[in-house]
DNA sequence: GCGATCAGAT
DNA sequence: CACATCTGATCGC
């Protein structure tokens, strides 16, 4: 969760995701995407009363947001004061104090983000320097060298600051199934249970948010269905989505909600309320969306995991996993990041220190910004080709050198002003290195690897099935629901590292329809059932080409609680622990000791070459 | 009664 | 499996 408080120390006038205290007195709001957890304070009272006694304070957001937003009564009053921008419309807003006012200029940019409908980054290019707030994100391995307004011309734009969405930026989040395989795996167990009568039926147990439009579109394309949901009022202006879901209750694959959801589902009823169709009861299993990841090294992967006589879980995620966001940072590589969540279980000084390990190297800097007058822009110096224990296969030879650019005179000041001044916001350490600091290197991540990874060939393949992310741009005005996970607008010739899945189609062999009433079984060693995946074309960009695209899972019968379940009275396992998915870290993903460290910095500091060096393994 | 905050649950 | 939300208890106004 966001624990962002909502202000960037290059721009401090600006507040986004945050609309609470010190935040009430922005000149400017930005709302990344519709999540709770970044509205804190939106609908209060005091910003209210704010806006009615303002000319130029607006809250910009995309158009899909907007509407998702006016939406809820609640936040109904912002309907004057939002300025809906398109993705990737570079747009100058004028931040104006109106007591006196002192203006200042700035450029911002949406650019799709792929966490939920409507969700963006906001890039702002302004004289304090290019900044990236990421809001929350998942974007897959190679996305970012496709980002238009990340480059000028053929170069990477120079970035003073990321604002990261961090949520797994801990090695112990070191790959998460790509979309595409996640939905493959759903929409074979939905599909091998709903095929086999119209009483069974499939209950998708998500939550309260938004961002499984895109499962919804997929299993009802693919499916040729609609998915009951609770309310279509926020899609109403989003007929991409809207046609895909409803509120009639005969279907086969539902979305509804209930506060007491998990009890229908015991009880054998829908949260919906739906019991049987025409007196026969229906038969129903629970999928239920959430975050799986794997080791660095874990190839044996499941998407789907069965956790009770009719329950399973789905993976699915909303964030980027940590190779997604070191893939993402590597290429961007800014002065400074600034996580705005700290992973469970770690602290804001782990995220600063691992975070520190992805910013621009300070001799990089140095000579970035005392370049003489009139030198704006510099070519980086490639990117020194990884030793053999290269992760470069993980990604996928996107680790095509960024080549920076100096947008003009007045950035070149920004980046002066900035870099000299490691200033704190709020709760986060500010990453800046300086001179007292020794830098930490680029390319620590290249030792990483444990350089096994199968050599596989691109797959350049045609696809049979997109997903919902790869439609064409329909260009039809907003609100889009694209800006869910719009890449369509990368188009160069490395899109073909998207082009995930040709097919996913696992034939399951055998009885391995997961009829969990009455004619399973179980194999000795718990293991019920595997889907073989047709792996062949996938892309090596992730473990994905070497798995079964869906393996299910069976829990040991552990002996202790047992209960009845079933219409059958089949004894089942009541509190499943798939022994598989406890995934151990890997051995290579400890946290970093502060001896460590030290060490690391040490050898910095003397300019000693650290790139074999993998300093979560020294010792 | 409303809002903020937290614990707990899903 | 750790995302985002909802509910309910508690406190303060």
């Amino acid at each position: 969760m966001s624990s962002f408080a909502g202000r960037m120390k290059e721009y401090p006038t600006i507040s986004l995701d945050r609309f609470d205290r010190e935040n009430l007195h922005a000149r400017a709001y930005f709302l990344s995407h519709c999540h709770k957890d970044h509205m804190k304070g939106l609908k209060g009272p005091l910003l209210k009363r704010k806006l009615q006694f303002s000319r130029t304070v607006r809250l910009y957001c995309s158009f899909v947001t907007k509407e998702l937003l006016l939406n809820n009564p609640k936040y109904a009053f912002w309907e004057e004061y939002i300025v809906p921008l398109e993705l990737e419309s570079p747009t100058q807003i004028s931040l104006v104090d109106e007591a006196s006012g002192e203006k200042e200029e700035v450029v911002v940019t949406l650019l799709p983000a792929g966490h939920c409908p409507g969700s963006v980054m906001f890039l702002f290019e302004g004289s304090h320097g290019n900044v990236l707030y990421t809001g929350d994100f998942r974007l897959p391995v190679g996305d970012v060298s496709r980002m238009e307004h990340l480059h000028s011309g053929s170069r990477v734009k120079d970035i003073q600051s990321i604002y990261l969405d961090s949520t797994f930026y801990d090695p112990r989040f070191y790959q998460i199934p790509s979309r595409e395989v996640c939905l493959s795996g759903i929409s074979e167990l939905v599909g091998n249970w709903i095929s086999q009568s119209p009483h069974h039926v499939v209950w998708l147990n998500c939550k309260a948010a938004y961002g499984y439009e895109y499962l919804f579109i997929n299993l009802g394309e693919e499916f040729n269905t609609q998915i009951h949901v609770n309310t279509l009022a926020m899609f109403k202006k989003m007929p991409e989505i809207l046609s895909y879901v409803t509120t009639d209750r005969r279907t086969q694959i539902h979305a509804c909600r209930h506060p007491k959801d998990e009890e229908f589902f015991q009880g054998n009823r829908l949260p919906c309320g739906c019991t049987a169709a025409d007196g026969t009861p229906l038969r129903i299993i629970s999928i239920k969306p959430s975050t799986m990841w794997f080791g660095e090294r874990t190839k044996k992967t499941s998407v789907i995991i069965k956790t009770g006589g009719s329950s399973y879980r789905a993976c699915f995620s909303f964030h980027s996993s940590y190779s997604e966001i070191k893939d993402f940072l590597s290429y961007l590589q800014p002065v400074n990041i600034y996580p705005s969540v700290i992973p469970i279980g770690r602290t804001l000084t782990e995220v600063t220190q691992m975070l520190k390990l992805m910013c621009r190297k300070q001799s990089d800097e140095a000579a970035f910004v005392y370049k003489p007058l009139g030198v704006l822009k510099r070519s980086r110096v490639q990117r020194p080709t990884c030793d053999s224990e290269s992760d470069d296969e993980l990604f996928d030879g996107l680790d095509v050198a960024p080549v920076r650019k100096k947008l003009g005179v007045q950035k070149v000041e920004g980046t002066l002003e900035t870099t000299a001044l490691p200033v704190c916001v709020e709760e986060s350490l500010p990453l800046t290195i300086t001179d007292a600091q020794p830098a930490a290197h680029n390319y620590v991540d290249c030792t990483e690897s444990n350089g096994e990874e199968e050599e596989e060939e691109e797959q350049q393949g045609d696809e049979e099935k997109v997903g919902a992310g790869q439609l064409e741009d329909i260009s039809s005005q907003p609100p889009r629901w694209e800006d869910f996970f719009t890449t369509e607008t990368l188009t160069d010739s490395q899109n073909s590292l998207r082009s995930q899945p040709q097919s996913y189609c696992s034939e399951m062999t055998g009885s391995q329809t997961p009829d969990l009433f009455s004619d399973e079984e179980t194999a000795p060693d718990g293991f019920s059932l595997t889907l073989s995946g047709s792996q062949s074309n996938h892309s090596s960009q992730n473990m994905d080409s070497c798995l079964p695209d869906t393996l299910i899972i069976q829990p040991e019968l552990d002996g202790q609680k047992q209960r009845e379940e079933g219409d059958d009275g089949i004894i089942q396992s009541e509190s499943q622990q798939s022994s598989d998915f406890d995934i151990p870290c890997t051995p290579e993903s400890k946290v970093p000791r502060r001896d460590e460290l030290s060490q690391l910095y040490r050898k910095l500091a003397a300019g000693e070459d650290i790139r074999a060096l993998d300093y979560r393994t020294e010792h």
